[in-house]
This record gives C-alpha cells, structure tokens and sequence, in this order.
RNA sequence: GCCUGGGUGGCGGAAUUGGUAGACGCGCCGGACUCAAAAUCCGGUGGUGGCGACAUCGUGCGGGUUCGAGUCCCGCCCCAGGUACCA
C-alpha cells in the first residue's frame, strides 16, 4: 500500500468499468427509470475544454447517484460531428471530413473515459454515421409528407469567402461566426421547415417545463406572440388594398398615414412617376444595406412618399403612403398604419417628415412626452371615444369585422427555418427532383448517403458541393422510370442534435428511429445539462421535432426534455492589470477610451485593495482585477489534460464542482484544485496513514459520536445532491474529513459509508478503498445510505440569546428542555452577560422560538 | 431601451420557513516537525477599539415592515448574459 496516487488507480479503474461493462443501461423495465442527458458535444480538434467536464461531471454525479439509488439509468454520450470546420479544414488540405471526424472522437473519447464518466459505451451515436443519419433523413421525409418541409426562394446570407450560406445566427456583426469572413444577402432555393405550424404549442407548452425561467422567456419572446388585428387600408386610384398587421386597433381614428417596407409587392404599382425615381432609389439603397445597417441607422428615421394615397376605413380620411426601411418586410404584412400620437417611432417619423398627428387616448395631465403609449379613455375617435384600450379594441374589431375590413388577428415573431446548407459535411436530402419537382426517396432506399467528390468547394457557379458529384445526383425515379436529379444541399448541423437523444434509448433499432416499448419507458428525459447559448435554438427545434413526431406516434411524450439546467460558464484565472501610456502608470478608469494604452499584466502580491477597488501597491493607481472568458488569443486556456495529469480526474471533478453553484459563471483557481486535492490526500489518510501506510479501518462498533458526525454528512450530502448543490455536498464530506480525522480509529461501518457517499464525487478513490476493505464489487452499485434522526440527537443545544434583537450570549440546554419555555428562558436570564444588558431595564416581550432562538426585549426603565 | 440573473471578508463561496452573517475551500499570519526546504500537522484570520471580558460597525445605496432582515416590501445604483425599429 502507498500513498494517495492519482495515476496509479484512476486508469485502472477506468479499465475495470469498461471491460465489466459496469455502467451497461439495464435492460429490464422493472425499476423505476431516470434518463439523464448531456448536450453531446462537437468533437472539434482542439479536444476538450474545461467546460466541458462542469456540465458532464454534475451529470455523472446523479446518475451514479440514482444507481446506488435503485433506479435504472439511462446517461449516454455521442458526437454531434457533422460541422463546419471539419469540412473547412477538407477544402484546406483535401482530407476527407469523415477521416477528420474519427480522429476527433476518438481523442474526445479518450478525453471522456480519462474523467471517470460512467456512460454507456455501447450507446454511443455519431451524427456522421449514415446508420444513425438514416433515420435524420427518414424524420425530414415525415416532416415533407405533412407539408412541413418546402422549397422556397429565400433572401440568405451568402459568404464568398466561405462559398456557402449562413444562417442568421451564424452571422454576427455581419461577418461569418467562423472566420469573420463579410457576408452578404442573395436570394437562394432553399428547404425550409414550417416550425410556425406550432408556434402556439411550442408557447403553451413551455409552462410545464421544469426550465430555468430565464430560458423559458427567451422561448416565449423567441416565439413572439402578439393579438392585434388585421386591417384593410383602400388604395383607390388603383383599385389595390393594403393589409396591416396592428396591435392597436383601438388607435386606428389617429392612423394618419402608411408605411410600406421598402420590400414591399404594392410599392411599384402604386408609386406615382414624379415619386418614382426618390421611390427606386430608397429601394435599392435598402436593399443594399446589411441586416446590420439597417439596423444600425436606426436612430434617424427615413423614408420617402410614393405619392399614393389610402383611405382610412374608419373615418375614410384620405392619407399618404410612405416607404421606409423601419419596417420589416417579414414581420406582419411589411405594411403599418402609422398612430404617431400613441407609437414612438411613428411620432419620430412623423415629425420629421411633418406628418400630421391626432392622439386618440387622453394622457393624465401632468404627462410631457410625446408618444402616448399607455391606457387612458379614447379621444378622437367618434364611437370609441371613453373607452379604455381594451373595451375600446373589442368594439372596434367587431366592428372592423362588420364592416368586412379587417378582423382580430393572432402574429407571431417566429419564423420558418431556414433548413438547407450548401455543404458537403451534412446530411444529404432523402430527395429527388422528378421535373423540377421534388419527390421523397423512398424510406427502404434510405439512407441516402453522402458521394465521393474531388473537391469540398462548393461550383463555380455557387452550387454546394454535391454538385460535384455527378454519377450521383443523375439517377431515375424507381416509380415511373424518369430521370431524377438529386438535392444537392445538406441539412444544417441542428439535424441530428434534434433527436439525438431518442436514438440513445434504441440506437441498434432498425425499424425506426427509436423502438417504441423502450420509448415508452425511458422518455421524457428526466434531466438535461447544457449550455445556456443553447436557450433558444437548439431546444426550439428539438421541441419541434418532438412534437412532429408525437403527431406521428413515434414519441410518447409532447415535451422531450422534462428538466433543464444551463451549466455556468468557467472563466480563466482571475488578472491584474495595470495600464501604462508612455511609460506612465495611470488609472483604470483614466485609461478608457485614450490611444496607445498598454496593459501590463501584475501579479496578486502588486495589488492590494482599497475600499471598492484594487490599487497597484501604497499608490492610489486602480487597476482591473477580473476573470476573463478562456480564449487562445488571451492565453488563458486550462487544459483537462494537464489538471489530470498533475492532480488526478477525481481531483478535476470534485474541483469543478466544488467552485460554486453549478448554474453561475465562475473563475478557475489552480490553488483551489491544490485545496480539493488535499481533502483527497486526507480522505485517503483516514484509510492508510503514517510513514508505513498503516491500515486504520477496524472491525470496532463506531460510537455515538461517530456515528453522528457520519449520519450528519449523509443527510447533507443525499439532499444536496437532489437538488444539485455539489459545492456544499462537498464541503459536507470536507467537514465528515476533518472530524474523523482526529479519530485514534476507523471503524469498518463508518468507513463504507463515506465511501459511497464520495463515490459519485470521486469514483476512482472510492473504487480503490472500496477494494482495499475487501469488496469483490464495484461500489457503483452499493445501496445509498439514509441518515437516522436519532444519531443526529446531541445531548445539549447551544441556543443564542439576544437582548433587543443583538446577541448577548450563546447557552447550552439540555436536550429534553429545549420546548420549555420557562426552563431557557429562566437560564437564559442567569447569563452575566444577558444580566448585564437587563440592568436597568423594563421587560416588554420574551421572544420564544423552540430551539432557535430567544429575544428579551426591553426598554430603559 | 427591454428581458433574465447577480452584487456577502483579500478571493471562490455558505447561511432551512425571516431566527447566532461569513460553513467549506483558497490566501495570509503564527507555531510544530526538519540541518534546511517541500509535504504534513496544530492554532489564528470581516473592520475598528480593548491586555481581556467585551463593545461597536458590517451582506451595493436610500427608505420601510418586524421583537428580529443577507432573506420580505418600495425607490435607486452597478455588473453579467440575452435581445433589439416585431407595428
């Protein structure tokens, strides 16, 4: 035996549980289940991060946790692998994306097993697999038979330099996400998938979920929903209409002119020839402008009259028809009716271009903006006038209704997605064009698997690279023997994450995506870990899916994820700088905004702090003190590897949780990795201590004390591992340490008990004494203790008294007089102390809480 | 601007239903062991005053409720993440 010795046991262990198969998902149904999830990971070629192990480790806990707790635990792991810079790195060097791809995984495999992580090996899936794509392709088919999935001309964000396009959210500041490559617009064919079909479930079913509230509002705003009312403006020199969306139909007596989005159908129809060429060229300046201009001219307001003319149906006022590009062609009808008087940004517009202004609800007196926006009884308005918004919007939609010109009306911000990548690195399209038409390849040719091709690149032409491949996109239509061309565009990398979760609980299954009695047992997920960037995509389109796929009756359950956690994000070491301008030091605060600023990196012992800021050493000179977002650029990257390495898994594992409540954003500490080692060190002395390793754990019975200190530490440990409290489980089994620590002996029953309860923490330590104290077993599947209240009795309790609400004195009662009221308080009033603050006083109230607390309070006699 | 979190020692963080603020860890200070160092062990550690017993101040700021507020209420300030002309 020898001392604690990271490297000697954690691969070995790491081998037991792989060859015994130690953590294979139970096969019977007879145990209640709990499915616990990782957000499965991009195996990119740096391998992993520290971030990484955060939300993995806090999952390996309770699912190591749930086994011991007689649940059957479903934990799985797998490669989102389809992605962009493999397929970046193929057009660099000419390797082949899938070679790539293996290396990858095989290195985050490693990585994986390398902490312990008690996954089932045997369910691992891979996005890339053309077994696993099969059935990606077979949910787009069901997605296309329910008319979900069409083909639309659609203005995209193409990047040249990437020669492919992007979707808006891989577009920031209007640069490509990867590369920072400029991106502009172009109108493109493109798959797109009806996911506002269930924009109104996708809403409602959000208020079950046991989700961050936070995340669930990101959803609900993602999705938009907003009552209003559709009205129809005449244009009647041309005999057309104009359809706006509004929210305020009850202001519709102070619509005083109209706003087309410079997209708009009607605009060439109706502009008159003086206006014309003021009209073309607003247009085509729009047109040109980015998403990002556009939105960042946004504090000065344009547009331009086309000269045409609407009529007011209510009122039938004759007003002006403006285009301006502050309104969005794709939210609403792209048209407005303009209520400057209770609208900001039509009141801005208005004034600018000296438009007329009518307010239609009576601001209180004292109010001095201009834009009414809230509630007040309606002016202006004929028949509405008095009523508050409300009333004021029911009468008039049934009166738009009457009258046939415009009804109440549901919109919703959520639009359809963008589904189709001109990649090679994705899934193909389970399609193919029959006359220009597109047809589904039919479900036993499936899967239709990615071809060989010479080069990554997408044409010359722009075409994606599938188009490369020409022996493949030729092919017949087995149905009526005419000659087909298959799609060449390749699903997004969101395809596979969709459903990934469902081929884990079947992945052998070859009659569909996921077998149903298993299904039927595992789903929903009980738990689900991940970052929180994924809020709103990601799981906006797993919902979706999900519900697709219960209107099939291929899933059981409406929601797939029951419970949702975001991980907090760690951050580098925490940095000192100061800043420096010609050789002088100035102020941190001094130093924003001033050129030629160097920052010059200090050390913790330069600094010092001085009330709320950090100053450079007996000067007054404030520097930053701050923890910054890992990055290469910044060098402040941890590598896993290394901290397992010098420190052991066990070591990473219980360091990461150990840092803070697993939600919060946190600063990495390689001195706080020293600390959770340490406690290692003295756990593992508790087992084996002095110079010859001497065995401490003893046959004894424990005693009383004993057994307290332990049942104290299980009953702590069991509830905060429920509710995901890892830091202070932790501190926990630190204090459980410290006490027995000073014990001449470890009694055996004692012993056992600690080991399971830092087991999920730490499995590889545990694994090892559990060995040592002779189990043939693994401890993965040892019974959880319960705590027993009785050993959690002590004999006296010590109860803090307090005068006028301060604490005076802290007394030791006996037990079995901690409810007796006369007794403590009795004593209480003996203390010198306590005495001493009575002195001179009168009683007013004796504040009794039963083994809490007592307050005298008095007031001076 | 809006939405969502969050401000507690030198640092990461604890604190059940409103009931001893600062658990646990890091760092720091002192001691033991050692020729010495590392490792380890023991003790101390929010500020101020006091030899001490104690006293006093203290959870971003200003008010309030309460016998009692880090925790509840009202009004602000600051930080982080998300989002942005959504009619």
């Amino acid at each position: 035996m020898s001392s604690y010795d990271p490297s000697r046991i954690e691969k070995k262990w790491q081998d037991y549980w792989l060859e015994n198969k130690t953590f294979k998902t139970p096969t019977d149904h007879d145990k209640p289940k709990y499915y616990i999830l990782d957000m499965f990971p991009y195996p990119s070629g740096s391998g992993l991060h520290v971030g990484h192990p955060e939300g993995y480790t806090a999952t390996d806990i309770l699912a190591r946790y749930k086994r011991m707790k007689g649940y059957n635990v479903l934990h799985p792991i797998g490669w989102d692998a389809f992605g962009l810079p493999a397929e970046q790195y193929a057009v660099k060097t000419g390797t082949h994306p899938r070679i790539t791809t293996e290396r990858n995984i095989i290195r985050f495999r490693e990585q994986l097993q390398m902490l312990g992580f008690s996954y089932d090996w045997d369910r691992e899936v891979d996005t890339t697999d053309p077994n696993y794509y099969k059935w990606t392709q077979w949910i787009f088919l069901k997605l296309f038979e329910r008319g979900l999935a069409y083909e639309d001309e659609q203005p995209v964000n193409w990047c040249p330099e990437l020669g492919t396009v992007l979707a808006n959210e891989e577009v920031i500041d209007g640069k490509s996400e990867v590369g920072g490559y400029p991106v502009v617009r172009r109108p493109m064919r493109q798959w797109v998938l009806k996911i506002t079909a269930y924009a109104e479930q996708l809403l409602n079913d959000l208020d079950d979920l046991d989700w961050p509230e936070s995340t669930k509002e990101m959803q609900r705003n993602w999705i938009g929903k907003s009552i209003g009312a559709e009205v129809d403006f005449a244009v009647p020199a041309h005999n057309e209409k104009i359809r706006v969306f509004t929210t305020r139909p009850d202001t519709l007596f102070g619509a005083t002119y109209m706003v087309l989005a410079p997209e708009h159908h009607l605009i060439d129809i109706i502009t008159t020839d003086e206006q014309r060429d003021e009209v073309n060229t607003y247009k085509e300046k729009a047109a040109n402008k980015s998403d990002l201009e556009r939105q960042e001219l946004t504090k000065e307001k344009t547009g331009v009259f086309t000269g045409a003319y609407a009529i007011n149906p209510v009122n039938s006022a004759e007003i002006p028809i403006w285009i301006a590009d502050y309104v969005l062609a794709h939210y609403g009808t792209g048209a407005i009716m303009a209520v400057p008087g209770e609208d900001e940004r039509d009141w801005e517009f208005a004034e600018k271009f000296e438009l007329p202004i009518i307010r239609t609800v009576q601001p209180p007196e004292d109010f001095e903006g201009q834009a009414y926006t809230g509630d007040g009884p309606s002016i202006n308005s004929a028949f509405l006038d008095g009523l508050h918004i409300t009333d004021a919007k029911t009468k008039i939609n049934e009166w738009l209704e009457h009258n046939g010109v415009g009804k109440k009306s549901v919109n919703y911000k959520l639009r359809d997605w963008l589904f189709s990548r001109q990649r090679y690195w994705g899934e193909p399209f389970p399609i193919i064009h029959v006359d220009g038409e597109p047809k589904a390849v039919s479900v036993d040719e499936l899967p239709v698997t990615l071809p060989e091709v010479d080069d990554f690149q997408p044409t010359k032409t722009g075409e994606p690279p599938l188009a490369r491949a020409k022996n493949w996109i030729e092919t017949t239509d087995p149905e009526t023997g005419k000659k087909a061309l298959r799609e060449t565009n390749t699903m997004p990398q969101w395809a596979g994450s969709c459903w990934y979760y469902l081929r884990y609980i079947s992945p052998d299954f070859d009659g569909g995506p996921v077998k149903p009695a298993e299904e039927n047992y595992w789903m929903p997920v009980d738990l689900y870990v991940g970052g929180a960037e994924h809020s709103v995509l990601h799981l906006l389109y797993a919902r979706f899916w999900h519900k697709v796929l219960y209107d099939c009756g291929v899933v059981s359950t409406k929601e797939p994820f029951q419970r949702l956690v975001h991980q907090g994000m760690i951050l580098g070491e925490v940095e000192y700088r100061a800043y420096e301008i010609d050789g002088k030091i100035i102020s941190a605060e001094d130093a924003a905004g001033i050129e030629g600023v160097k920052r010059i990196p200090l050390s913790e012992t330069d600094v010092e702090k001085k009330e709320e800021r950090f100053v450079m050493k007996g000067t007054e000179i404030s520097v930053d003190a701050r923890a910054h977002k890992m990055s290469k650029s910044r060098g402040n990257v941890i590598n896993p590897d290394d901290v397992v390495e010098r420190y052991g898994a066990d070591s990473l594992r219980l360091y990461e949780m150990f840092m803070g409540p697993l939600e919060q954003v946190k600063p990495w500490s390689t001195k706080g990795v020293e600390g959770v080692n340490r406690f290692l060190n003295r756990s593992w002395r508790l087992f084996l201590a002095g110079n010859d390793n001497e065995w401490r754990v003893t046959e004894t019975e424990p005693d009383r004390e004993q057994l307290k200190v332990l049942h104290e530490a299980i009953k702590k440990v069991t509830g905060d591992i429920e509710n995901m409290r890892f830091n202070t489980a932790i501190s926990a089994l630190m204090i459980f340490v410290n006490e027995a620590n000073q014990w001449d002996s470890l009694p055996k029953e004692i012993a056992e008990t600690f080991l399971i309860l830092l087991s999920p923490f730490a499995p590889h330590i545990a694994e090892e004494l559990w060995s040592q104290i002779g189990h043939k077993e693994s401890i993965a599947y040892a019974e959880w203790p319960e705590y027993n209240e009785e050993y959690l009795k002590s004999d006296t309790i010590e109860l803090p008294i307090q005068v006028n609400g301060k604490v005076r004195a802290n007394i030791k009662i006996p037990a079995d007089k901690v409810k007796d009221k006369n007794f403590v308080i009795g004593l209480a009033k003996q203390n010198k102390n306590v005495e001493r603050h009575l002195d001179g006083t009168v009683m007013i109230k004796e504040i009794f809480v039963p083994g809490r607390i007592v307050n005298l309070v008095v007031k001076p006699a």
